[in-house]
DNA sequence: CGTCGGTCGTAC
DNA sequence: GACGTACGACCGACGT
């Protein structure tokens, strides 16, 4: 060891409980608990990167009783039993530690303290440095000239300056300063009343805890009568607060010997506990050590360049009759993208690319590029050969721009994963590489780079792009080995599955080819209109202010608002600072003018900068239309995001914000039709519940929020104010995300005693709600999921957590999900059996967007009729209910017309 | 010059 | 601390 290198002993039971208590709870994706394992092994990683090359040893307490507890009955009996979420985490570390090639010491009978102290005072004595890395305050009583603290996880070092000034008494005092003081980790009394500051100043003033007992007649008061009431028991606690600095050791500090870490070892550990940044840079580190990765399986990747070896794949995937295949382009966007190779495997560990459009200096030749796809296309658009593949809508699509219909499209691991558990995993092929099959797979950036200098994939050297693309359709195919028997262990979410997700792939390729007609012209006018208005009112804005800034700037707007014209702070945001939200700013408008200005402007910019400036720019050129993606494996729920652009929050509730929707047009001679769910998510209440009111309410066909109101206020139907219809709506829709009393309150700016008033009496007229609600919370608690009418499964694994918090957070997702779900699951089938008729029956017709309970369709005009009782009927007919369906159907020139 | 967290606002 | 699910614009700090 050199000589300016300390000796690190580390005291991993302190970072153990720290961390379990401190850091959030973190599981593997089957439940196992491993937070405290990340936060220990994270901090020895961070010491030892901090320090290199030095001896760093860790160490814990043994199981089981200590000499302290033969001392004292009651030593640490404030210590509740180790959580078992905590003790299961032991092992990992433990074995961990071990691979990484640091010593580990956990003395029988010995606490972690007095090893510590033992090794710390020996290395002392023979003239070494020793750093202690603990959490725990009491080892101040080691500092020394040599022998310095260091809390790792907060970056604090206490020398013995330090340790004077956050203590008040030097190191050699901190035994008596905690003899007098007590310790309640320790379950060490003290003397009454006494806390650190008194216990200091005594010290201070006598000496020592033996000068001050033998003075003990002369304190005064009160602290001074407890004083002489703990003088018997003063030593016993001394001696319990003194760490032991003379234990029988089978070593000596110079046999701590640092080996070098088990990669391999680290790399399966890191992989069991699913720690997915440390698994990489172990799978690197072997790597670079030229090991090949135990786990993977051998890897025959061939780029396919003669017509004899093509021949020979395309004659093996039609023998196969099932392969997963993979296409690569030139980008993301679906309608921009060009086909430049697809890759094809058919057994694990073999694929091979067939490459036609890489385009670089020194490509070498490749096959034609129509030749190819003229072979392919019997196979791909044959429905009896199955295909697998990683988002299938993507390759869908591009092939579609191609003129090859891809058909027997049966496995997209991207939903197997999806069905099988929505939040748990991310759906995309890396990450699912690495927790399904242990893999690190070479990104898209390893291959093309990244930022501005990115290659597009036609330009990537085939040395690199064909075991890429290569890899992709193996470990497509792999995953649906692994995710494939797992659904079908589960007949549930197979026919979610079967039924449901793989359906619907075609069909939303095909929503987002079709695109939808937008008025640019319209839009830029608007947004001419909107920056004028936004000038008048910036200028008004910095007037009021009395100096200019950036409205848009929510910062420079705090400043504004609450330090320089002194505002009432009425909430504040979940960072600290005082918000600026909207139900904020209506408040202040009360009473001050700035606030409504920057309320209107906000309006306003939001409506240029998300929507009339930004959708001219998103028209494809070629189509003179809107192409959205459709997210199929993203919420939690069901339901479908939309995104690039985002179709979903077009707005409708302000009339300034419905001109938006006027720009959502048809073409010459055609018309939208726009059908709707009525109340879906409250009509699978009624259902789910069986609740009699409510029920009765839907069947007689009732506005149900009046019916709400009527029954909530206890007045007639034809009585009910729109106040109380308005406060109904808002009860009802908080039942569906699982509302609390204070929640109700803030959305209705009332008393929470009113709110509270309002939900009891709820539950009182609509008993079989209340009791829906209940069976969910406790369905949840003790299977984990809740599950939708058709059988989705949502995970809940926070349900059981000691975290009241976010307990309650995973209590108003399991209300919510079952509701939201369900419908998500309605509207899908009815997009499949509308499509179906579409296809048959009116493939003139375009369905072009959804948003969650609306289904949006281009028709010629003297075909909307038709279409819309077609529509109604397969939308009411998506599922059999207690209460009926209902869809409204509007039609017109544009989609604010149709509504 | 990109990335990313914080904050806000739109939809159902 | 806050009633559910999303996407995205803007700002400003941060790292390259």
């Amino acid at each position: 060891m050199a000589d300016d290198k300390p000796l690190i002993l580390v005291d991993g039971s302190s970072y153990l409980f720290r961390a379990f208590h401190a850091l959030p709870p973190l599981t593997t994706s089957d439940g196992r608990p491993t937070g405290a394992v990340k936060g220990v092994i994270g901090m020895l990683r961070k010491l030892c990167a901090d320090r290199p090359d030095s001896t760093v040893a860790v160490i814990f307490d043994p199981p089981g009783d200590t000499f302290r507890n033969e001392l004292y009955a009651d030593y640490k009996a404030n210590r509740t039993e180790m959580p078992e979420d905590l003790r299961v985490q032991i092992q990992p570390i433990h074995d961990l530690i071990e691979a990484m090639g640091l010593p580990l010491i956990v003395e029988p009978g010995v606490e972690a303290d007095d090893v510590i102290g033992t090794l710390a005072r020996a290395a002392e004595a023979r003239g070494e440095k020793v750093l202690i890395s603990t959490g725990d305050k009491d080892m101040a009583q080691l500092v020394s000239e040599r022998i310095t603290l260091v809390n790792t996880m907060t970056d604090t070092v206490l020398d013995a300056p330090a340790v004077a000034e956050k203590f008040g008494v030097s190191p050699e005092l901190i035994i008596d300063l905690l003899a007098l003081a007590g310790d309640t980790v320790d379950n060490i009394p003290g003397v009454e009343k006494v806390g650190p500051k008194t216990a200091a100043k005594w010290l201070n003033e006598h000496g020592d805890l033996d000068a001050l007992m033998a003075a003990a007649d002369t304190v005064k008061g009160k602290l001074g009568e407890n004083l002489r009431s703990a003088l018997d028991q003063l030593p016993l606690y001394r001696e319990l607060a003194t760490i032991r600095c003379d234990v029988e050791l089978d070593f000596e500090p110079a046999d701590l010997a640092v080996r070098e870490p088990d990669q391999e070892r680290l790399l399966g550990l890191y992989r069991e506990l699913e720690f997915k940044g440390w698994i990489s840079e172990a799978s690197d580190a072997l790597e670079a050590d030229g090991i090949d990765d135990a786990a993977a399986p051998e890897r025959d990747y061939a780029t396919v360049l003669s017509q004899q070896d093509f021949d020979a794949w395309v004659e093996a995937l039609r023998a196969a009759g099932r392969f997963a295949f993979d296409t690569e382009t030139t980008s993301l966007d679906y309608m921009r993208a060009e086909l430049v190779g697809v890759s094809f495997a058919v057994s694990p560990g073999s694929a091979a690319y067939v490459p036609f459009g890489h385009r670089y200096v020194g490509a070498p030749e490749q096959l034609d590029r129509e030749q190819v796809l003229a072979a392919l296309k019997p196979l791909l658009e044959d429905p009896k050969v199955e295909k697998i593949g990683q988002n299938l809508k993507y390759d869908m699509s591009v092939l579609a721009q191609a003129g090859i219909h891809l058909a027997g499209a049966r496995f997209d691991t991207m939903l197997e994963s999806y069905v099988l558990d929505s939040v748990g995993t991310r759906h995309n092929m890396d990450d699912m590489a690495l927790k399904f099959l242990g893999r690190t797979t070479t990104s898209f950036s390893d291959v093309a780079g990244k930022g501005a200098k990115q290659l597009t994939f036609d330009q990537v050297g085939l040395d690199q792009a064909g075991p890429y693309a290569a890899e992709d359709a193996d470990v497509a195919l792999q995953l649906h080995g692994l995710l494939w028997p797992r659904l079908e262990a589960e007949p549930s979410l197979q026919r979610v599955f079967e039924e449901i997700e793989m359906p619907l792939v075609p069909i939303l390729s095909r929503i987002e080819r079709n695109g939808t007609l937008v008025d640019a012209a319209l839009l830029q006018q608007q947004s001419g209109e909107l920056a004028r208005r936004m000038e008048e009112l910036e200028a008004r804005a910095h007037e009021e202010a009395g100096r200019k800034f950036n409205l848009g700037s929510t910062r420079q707007l705090q400043e504004i608002l609450y330090a320089e014209l002194g505002l009432p702070v009425i909430r504040k945001t979940p960072g600290g600072a005082p918000s600026t939200a909207e139900p904020v700013l209506a408040e202040l408008a009360h009473d001050y003018a700035l606030p409504r200005i920057i309320m209107d402007y906000r309006s306003l910019a939001k409506l240029k900068s998300t929507y009339t400036d930004t959708l001219p720019r998103q028209i494809n050129p070629d189509t003179g239309r809107i192409h959205t993606s459709y997210h199929q494996a993203v919420t939690a729920t069901g339901r479908l995001s939309s995104s690039e652009p985002n179709l979903q929050n077009i707005p409708i509730r302000s009339a300034e914000g419905r001109r938006i929707r006027q720009a959502f047009v048809a073409p010459e001679g055609r018309v939208l039709l726009a059908a709707d769910y009525s109340q879906i998510e409250l009509r699978i209440m009624a259902h789910l519940s069986a609740d009699e009111g409510l029920l009765a309410a839907f069947e007689a066909g009732l506005d149900v929020h009046r019916a709400t109101a009527a029954e909530v206020f206890g007045v007639e139907l034809d009585a009910v104010s729109d106040e109380q219809r308005r406060n109904a709506k808002a009860i009802n829709f908080g039942l569906i995300y699982g509302m609390s009393a204070f929640g109700l309150a803030r959305q209705l700016g009332l008393p929470r005693g009113e709110a509270q008033d309002y939900i009891d009496r709820y539950f009182e007229r609509y008993p079989g709600v209340r009791d829906y609600m209940d069976r969910t919370r406790s369905q949840a608690r003790e299977q984990g999921y809740v599950e939708t009418l058709f059988g989705r499964r949502l995970y809940l694994p926070e349900i059981r957590v000691q975290n009241q918090q976010r307990r309650q957070a995973a209590e108003r997702t399991a209300i919510n999900a079952p509701m939201q779900g369900s419908a998500a699951d309605i509207i899908k089938r009815a997009m499949i059996e509308v499509d179906r008729w579409l296809q048959e029956a009116a493939p003139d017709a375009l369905m072009i967007m959804q948003v969650h309970d609306e289904l949006v369709f281009e028709v010629a005009k003297d075909a909307a009729d038709k279409l819309a009782e077609a529509v109604t009927e397969r939308m009411q007919a998506a599922a059999e209910l207690a209460v009926p369906l209902l869809v409204e159907v509007g039609i017109g020139q544009s989609w604010d017309e149709a509504h």
